[in-house]
DNA sequence: ATGCATGAGCT
DNA sequence: GCTCATGCATA
């Protein structure tokens, strides 16, 4: 049995069991005001002007998005890019470490492609963290290889001359024939170059002898910013949404150039642990009971509050156990890899209806 | 590697 | 209550 954890929250947080009957009618509409759009569409679309990509993390949409040629370029970006040589961001960033980021972006609205709204450009910082990069104390670069005694495996060969024929794009020449990119750092990426670096950046990882939690500690001792090696894994196997690819790249690329050249300065820091709230058991729902609730999403992705409380009853589940499970189940449609579909993308699967309307109960 | 969960920000 | 970024816990 599945049992939903009969006492899920001992102490705190005891607002979540507030849920007022209203007859559900806060239907979102897909078309939202454009500042939503900014942040959140751009997936809604792979414009349909024949772009030689077409992504099947696309297909529930048919919105005109622009993402697929620029996106804005967020702050993130460009507090990080140094017009410069690679080889001196060892210096540079030790340097750097004062309060007063000497390059904070200077142009705070430039041309951002999808959203020609002049309101405000929110920071992009979206998830809310302060990004203060340079603002770690005492950190140092070897940060990066608190790895605790790992010893990288002798590499055997170069990392970058070893995509065998996992598939071409067809007519894709290289990133070198559009638009030049020498700073990979701050244009966004096209969803296949992401996937690209992704790629790449697996390999040169695994090679130099880091996981992913490493990675993602390293990252935080470097730029302040910590993830989880669910994070690094979830990039690596572009699982995340376009947009929060297009932050991560930069971060990811620039630890790659620092733990290339820096091979061999076995340094321990302190792990930076952010451990404190206390979760709620992890409910295991049944996969009987996942069916009705796949079978539910497939008809209504976006079930008003009424239904996922009858849902939720019928199905002997907490009612936000249910309601956390579609924000889940909606938001993994809008991954880069959509579940099911891995490798080959050339694969459309027009399953997903571009409809919110679900009266059907 | 992934399922369920949290929390911020927004509507 | 939703989306979105993110992660603990677990398969």
């Amino acid at each position: 049995m599945a049992t939903a954890a009969s006492n899920p929250y001992s102490i705190l947080s005891s607002s979540s069991l507030v849920h007022v009957d209203s007859a559900g009618m806060q239907q979102e509409s897909p078309f939202r005001n454009p500042q939503k759009l900014l942040q959140s569409d751009y997936l809604q679309g792979v414009p349909s002007n024949g772009h030689p990509l077409g992504h099947p993390w696309v297909t529930s949409l048919s919105d005109g998005g622009p993402w697929s040629s620029t996106l804005a370029t967020s702050p993130l970006d460009q507090q990080d890019v140094k017009p410069g040589r690679e080889d001196l961001q060892l210096g540079a960033i030790i340097h750097h470490r004062s309060p007063h980021v000497a390059h904070h972006s200077p142009h705070s609205n430039h041309p951002n492609a999808w959203g020609t709204s002049p309101t405000t450009n929110p920071s992009i910082t979206s998830s809310g963290q302060p990004l203060n990069v340079y603002s770690q104390p005492g950190f140092t670069v070897s940060g990066m290889l608190d790895h605790g005694g790992l010893t990288p495996p002798p590499a055997s060969a170069s990392a970058q001359s070893l995509h065998p024929v996992l598939r071409e794009p067809p007519d894709h020449n290289d990133l070198a024939s559009h638009h030049c990119q020498d700073h990979s750092d701050e244009e966004t990426p096209t969803s296949d170059e992401l996937e690209q670096f992704a790629k790449q950046f697996k390999q040169r990882r695994i090679k130099l002898g880091f996981t992913q939690a490493d990675v993602g500690l390293a990252l935080g001792t470097l730029y302040g910013n910590v993830f989880s090696q669910t994070t690094i894994c979830r990039f690596e196997a572009l699982q995340l949404s376009f947009k929060n690819m297009c932050k991560l790249k930069p971060l990811l690329n620039k630890w790659l150039e620092e733990a290339d050249s820096s091979t061999g300065s076995p340094t321990s820091i302190d792990k930076i642990a952010a451990q404190g709230r206390k979760r709620k058991k992890r409910t295991s729902i049944e996969v009987s009971v996942k069916g009705v609730l796949e079978t539910h999403f497939l008809k209504c992705p976006k079930p008003a509050a009424q239904e996922i409380s009858s849902l939720a009853d019928s199905l002997q589940l907490e009612k936000e156990v249910v309601r956390v499970w579609f924000c889940n189940r909606r938001q993994k449609e809008k991954r880069m890899t959509p579940p099911g579909d891995q490798q080959p993308h050339e694969v459309y699967s027009h399953t997903v209806k571009t409809d919110t309307s679900c009266h059907d109960l």
